[in-house]
DNA sequence: TTAATATTTGAATTTTGTTCGGATAAATAA
DNA sequence: TTATTTATCCGAACAAAATTCAAATATTAA
């Protein structure tokens, strides 16, 4: 028989955690280091007002969530007139798959980091962003064991 | 005259919340995606439970908090018997300075993030890494703007 | 169909975050 | 130096959020 989900909530979730709905646990860190959750608290926004902190969000174990392939793709624009690099990351940075995006120094002009559930979900990706007007070429370097990601060990 | 910092916390902060020290805001995903604040309780402890989040985390504006120094890092290994892919990566992923580490298939071994101050502190990590047992050869590209890491835009 | 398991939810409890005011320290100006 | 302003620290009171619990409902397995 055939059921509806009941509430799918786990792909929500991921979704949300991916780019924030995390918040410093104040009492924990102030038991660490030893200093009143209100000094804790009081740094904390400090830091936030500053701009320091972009943002609270989770890490997770990729595979895990259908992310687990993942690529490292330098990409070569075109180089002619009127280019625009910046607005180009800006259309690459908004594929969700698209986990950072760099401007370099060098023969490369940009690198990006993709992650997909496997190699034909990175391909669909990958023909989207040579389909850009402005790609001149691409070089992909695929990671075969993830060890440390955003500063996190996994 | 030369005071010694109150409490100078604010690096304390910093090195917590670049692993940890975070968790998920759960009455506002509840609010979010309008279900109740403990069903929402449930399906984050499941995901904790199966291992899928490994940390929840702050993400800065690293300009800010003296890390603006970004570079990419492919690093070859000598071809010899004995040799332990694995054993080394776990090298380089001890530095603090390192924000991931792969292995990648194909001509380079290895690729690292690196984040530091400014380029005289990456030489220093760099020297490093080369000295190591092991690496024959690296190559850096180094970031020239960044407008997306760890799944946020900045 | 029945039994076992997983998910959802509200009420009660516990823990945590936040505000506020005053104290102390540091930086700045006189 | 000394006076003044500003930044940081921290306890008490309060507000908000997380967690536990028990029960209802949905899903899966037998």
């Amino acid at each position: 028989m055939l059921y509806s989900n009941m509430k799918n909530i786990k792909p929500k979730l991921i979704r949300l955690f991916k780019e924030g709905y995390c918040t410093p646990q104040i009492a924990r860190i102030a038991k660490k280091i030893k200093e009143a959750s209100t000094t804790i608290h009081y740094n904390i926004k400090r830091l936030e007002e500053e701009g320091a902190i972009k943002a609270y969000k989770a890490v997770f174990d990729y595979k895990k969530i259908d992310e687990g392939f993942c690529v490292f793709v330098f990409v070569k624009l075109t180089a002619k007139k009127g280019a625009d690099p910046d607005k180009l990351l800006s259309e690459f940075a908004r594929y969700e798959e698209v986990e950072s995006a760099d401007i370099l120094a060098g023969e490369w002009d940009i690198i990006l980091k993709i992650r997909t559930k496997d190699q034909d979900e990175y391909y669909k990706v990958l023909k989207n962003i040579l389909a850009l007007e402005g790609v001149e070429k691409t070089t992909s370097f695929i990671s075969l064991k993830q060890i440390k990601t955003e500063f996190v060990m996994l």
